[in-house]
DNA sequence: GTTTAATATATCGCTTCGATATATTGAACT
DNA sequence: AGTTCAATATATCGAAGCGATATATTAAAC
């Protein structure tokens, strides 16, 4: 999906300023799906404005340059909607930490207990954080947000079952080939 | 990660061509993790070749153009397990198929329906298909390919519960809408 | 008093993606 | 026998996007 429409995702929620749009790429439900770099929404909500399908209005501030906060049109939700209505295509799954588990035995062994040990961390933490959520703000009535959040959580207690369960192969597969000095760079 | 290193990620396996690498990307272990299309491949394979991570062996054949088989030299797999030796920071999942759930109250009902008939299908077929790898292929020893096998089945797994679970609930909820005509394109 | 984090906007160059072009072989179908 | 289709194989080009960086202010934390 490009960057333009995502941003109209964004602006059908509610108005928003450049700055806003990409908070909501960065933490929330939009961040588990979609993203962009302040170097794409920028130019790409400019590219919006011209043909009509966002506003834009300048909120002057004291000795800063003027807020602009941007809202869709009529023209945008079409354009988004209608997007919506294409293939949506396969999902994408990038990791460097699959790629660098991919060859642990030529890595050193402390590296790949270092990565797997952060990881383990961060997986709990997220699920943690993602249980949380609901306690605080869901409802049945917003069920994509739900779905998404259950998504994430099946997600990350997936992958910290299988990592923890390989963590002790991987390290003994690193330790094996230093012992080894096979494939050691 | 660069399209350069994971070109010498494929190319540590064994030699390849700028096709075959490109087929690594598609099937096999590395879709799960890594990409790059011929647009990508070629010119990051040319930018390796110059300071000497790989070389290239011009195969002739009648009637087409040279076949061009690339082998990783010492410097490659220096630069590979160099940079494989850095944070590999948070993984990225991008779904547009999430994307339109996400406004499933703004699209047709049928639109809704079919996307995730599809995606359940596309799910089963895929679970299917790692599953029966294992018992083709698979073995105690390559521990990162068994990894991403089971984190792809248990994915798969997650988000057919997950989706089949809500799917009568977005429908209703696409049906819902249509009946109040207030969001709709 | 100083540092750090957050708010806020924006640009620039390099990388990457998607579409497209070209050409041949072999299998499958009619 | 003829035709179509999928696979093999290489490559380019423009549009799009990413990461890094620059600037400036406020408020909280230390």
């Amino acid at each position: 999906m490009d960057v333009k429409t995502t941003c109209l995702g964004v602006l059908v929620m509610g108005n928003a300023t450049g700055y806003e749009i990409r908070k909501a790429f960065e933490y929330g439900p939009f961040a588990h799906f979609a993203d962009g770099g302040f170097g794409s929404i920028y130019p790409a909500i400019a590219k919006a404005e011209s043909p009509g399908m966002v506003t834009c209005k300048k909120h002057k501030q004291q000795k800063r340059p003027a807020k602009k906060i941007y809202a869709i049109t009529d023209m945008g939700r079409e354009h988004l909607f209608s997007t919506l209505k294409k293939d949506p295509g396969e999902d994408k799954f990038r990791s460097n930490f699959l790629f660098a588990l991919y060859y642990a035995d030529a890595l050193p062994a402390e590296w790949i207990d270092e990565i797997i040990t952060k990881r383990i961390a961060d997986y709990k933490q997220k699920i943690e954080c993602l249980v949380n959520i609901n306690n605080q703000y869901c409802d049945d009535k917003n069920i994509a947000p739900t779905l998404i959040r259950h998504k994430g959580i099946e997600y990350y207690k997936a992958m910290l079952g299988i990592i923890s369960n390989k963590k002790d192969k991987f390290i003994a597969a690193a330790i094996d080939n230093r012992n080894n000095n096979i494939k050691q760079p």
